[in-house]
DNA sequence: TTGGCTTTAGTACCTGATACTAAAATCTAG
DNA sequence: CTAGATTTTAGTATCAGGTACTAAAGCCAA
């Protein structure tokens, strides 16, 4: 095997890494065909951490977006919020969210954000989803920002008719009726 | 601090673990006041592994769920598919989809797995959801396991008609209308 | 050939462990 | 109270996967 220059060398590390972070210098230099002394240097020059640094970081940042993409009470960031009037969250969509061929956004991830925020409008301790209307009125890219306006319209006992638009840069993407059906822990009204 | 018993210790340090995978045994060792040597002996005789190995496990269980939770084709697990017509879903609720008060799902999960079912029955490359009339019919429980059908009922140009039905257990939970747009890449009609 | 960049080599040291031996401390039953 | 068992502490050797540092080659080009 020929040894290409150093800089092609340091390009193909950073990429490998970056696609197999659980390698070690030792696996590295045989992959190169290099020392691992020059592994050690090429990781030095370009601010790549040692394998159990890399290692904790992959554990600790997946570890924080599990919880709010899975865990999260509300997807996106809640940004304002005038509890049982309206609110308005911001996702930034990426290419994990999206389809790698198109790179257009899934849209279950739009209805997430939608569906959550108008959770969240409701004054109740917890809300359901009983029934929604929704159209999505043009695709979204991967990278750009959504913005999620809800309103609550109409109260008619437990159910709360909320009402979200979706847009980017100011363009509308999606809307929304969501009808949320507020759980009674007495099974009666309150105060 | 008076040191509780050897058992009471070993249970604790487990819960512990558990929540904070990342203490190492010198830390763990001052949080229950004894010598490290002891925290190894624990940890021989509860079968827990070391911090690096612990690491590495959050790191690869956590890598894998988010590729299976945002990256995914599709949500839960495709037990049957007929393309252009039908196909059959199953996704395992857990508590980390549930509200934690009420343990009840929250509504997105149950529609991403609508919505991505839906998607895969069509038979094109890429679809994108364009209209959704849905109803949650019934609260899902985390532990749950739901079975959505979906179905291909029409199709007019580029958009199809799909009806998904989620169950639990025979019980229908979710009804969904869906409507999908085919994006064209040739900006035209095939055959 | 000389200077400069790149690569290799080697040593000392670090952390967070394992594996093992031995002794001290504590508890418990007779 | 005391012997025996259990539990805990202590210490040493070893390991992986590094850091930090020094020194020496190897190579390329003017």
């Amino acid at each position: 095997m020929k040894r290409p220059s150093k800089k092609v060398r340091q390009k193909e590390l950073v990429e490998l890494i970056e696609e197999q972070p659980f390698l070690t210098d030792e696996e590295l230099s045989k992959k190169f065909n290099v020392s691992i002394q020059t592994i050690r240097l090429d990781r030095l020059e370009l601010g790549i951490p040692e394998l159990r640094q890399r290692i904790k970081n992959v554990a600790k940042n997946n570890y924080k977006k599990l919880r709010t993409i899975v865990g999260a009470e509300i997807i996106g960031e809640l940004v304002d919020l005038n509890l049982g009037k309206n609110g308005i969250s911001i996702l930034e969509t990426t290419k994990d969210m999206a389809f790698s061929k198109t790179n257009i956004v899934r849209g279950h991830h739009i209805f997430s954000q939608a569906e959550s925020l108008a959770m969240a409008v409701i004054d109740a301790e917890v809300a359901l989803t009983g029934v929604s209307n929704i159209k999505y009125l043009s695709p979204v890219k991967a990278g750009e920002k959504l913005v999620a306006k809800a309103e609550l319209v109409r109260v008619r006992g437990n159910d709360h008719f909320v009402h979200v638009r979706i847009t980017v840069d100011q363009k509308q993407v999606f809307r929304g009726k969501f009808i949320l059906v507020v759980i009674d822990g007495d099974g009666g009204m309150e105060s």
